[in-house]
DNA sequence: AGCAACCCGTAAGCGTACCGTCAGCGGCGC
DNA sequence: GCGCCGCTGACGGTACGCTTACGGGTTGCT
């Protein structure tokens, strides 16, 4: 199992390089964004360990460029602690899941085997659903091969719903997902946001459950 | 047995934990929730003991986020005195039982035994009985293959029934497990809502033990 | 720089499902 | 047969969620 880590301080990379080979992986490193881009993109990894805040070309554009080269190593970022926004623009680059920092080793090592062993969650690049395309990289959506324009909102919404078909997303935790920040419990934006998606995707997929929240079947209607 | 405790303030912590390994469980702390619901995910518990009051990452969300990744490991929350809206949103997420703080460690123990020996009730996306299908995560029904459309209140009644099933369930203790606030003792709501619930199911399911409350029977025709 | 298009949160209005109350009735149990 | 527990239908208040319109802010094009 070869890891990447890329990480420009010098004692965080060795521990984490450390911590990982005692864990059992083969750690190697990379020190900047470019480095990282170009390995990550020419060799053959198990999964990347890749801090942000980098040297030369910043690790949301790493994620992001991999992705686009369709590179489907499972990523795990490592964000600044309580930084909402970081994370949130790290999912939607196509990250797999985050760490805040400081973190513990063990957790690390434990996190990216969930990562590995899940082999394809935010990586799989499209999700399908109801005659509906969602593809992550191009962030873009087509119905039966029509395709949908969609803001940048909207997009997050729809992934995060057909991410989580057959099960009910209730208001806030929709907003928490869509939203790099706290949303405001007095506030219909969500409301207005699906609305509005609804219009634009002009099929009834996304349902509502009174008093619970909206769901989106991946079933047409066989229940049994 | 391997029960991990979420919990925060210290003294309670060490109270429980000392209660739990007296009781014969090997007990594991987390103090925040992120850390909950990174162990959560990534070790293997019997069961987990969930303070809902949490740094980092609120209880709800890590009961919430351990059953969307398909954690099917009992539950059980604490949560605040009289506080009924936590109670009810806390099993709506996924949480097996509750027990209002404070509470006698002997207490815990024993719902502890219950949600164990029950071995995955509410962590069970779907409840069967009698033909119907109660999904948890759709937060709907549907009776030999057909969808019944059912309200918030109607649907936690026959989840918390069906999850009783072969038990006689008191108005009262109905009351207590649907609304999110005090019963009011002089009020016949329940025996409305149950009378509700009979007629959107069409089928003698519920019945009633008059003086003592109401039953689902799991079994189809067993005659007394 | 100026302008247009778009994005998106706020607010108001509205339809409707939800659900508690009440009154009347039925049936179970003694 | 009587009494009370529980069922049922009607009614209306409430609040949930949808729709529409508006406007501030940003983006991008000329």
């Amino acid at each position: 199992m070869r890891v990447l880590i890329v990480e420009d301080e010098a004692r965080i990379a060795t521990a984490v390089s450390e911590g990982l080979t005692r864990a059992g992986y083969v750690a190697e490193l990379a020190r900047d964004g470019e480095d990282a881009w170009f390995r990550g993109e020419t060799e053959d990894f198990d999964a990347i360990v890749l801090d942000l805040g980098l040297p030369k070309l910043d690790g949301l554009s790493v994620v992001r460029k991999l992705r686009a080269a369709k590179v489907a190593t499972p990523i795990l970022i490592l964000t600044a602690r309580g930084s909402w926004s970081e994370r949130v623009e790290g999912i939607d680059a196509g990250a797999d899941d985050y760490l805040p920092k400081p973190f513990h080793i063990e957790e690390l090592v434990a996190r990216l085997g969930a990562i590995m062993r899940r082999g394809g969650g935010q990586a799989t690049p499209v999700l399908e659903v109801a005659g509906l395309r969602i593809d992550t990289r191009r962030m873009s959506v087509s119905l039966a091969g029509r395709a949908i324009e969609l803001s940048p909102l909207e997009f997050r919404a729809l992934r995060y719903l057909a991410h989580n078909k057959g099960r009910v997303v209730s208001q806030g935790e929709l907003g928490e997902h869509v939203y790099a920040s706290e949303a405001e419990p007095d506030s219909n934006a969500v409301e207005v946001l699906v609305g509005r998606l609804r219009k634009k995707l002009g099929v009834k997929l996304i349902a509502t459950r009174r008093g619970y929240g909206y769901v989106v079947e991946d079933l047409p209607a066989a229940p049994a």
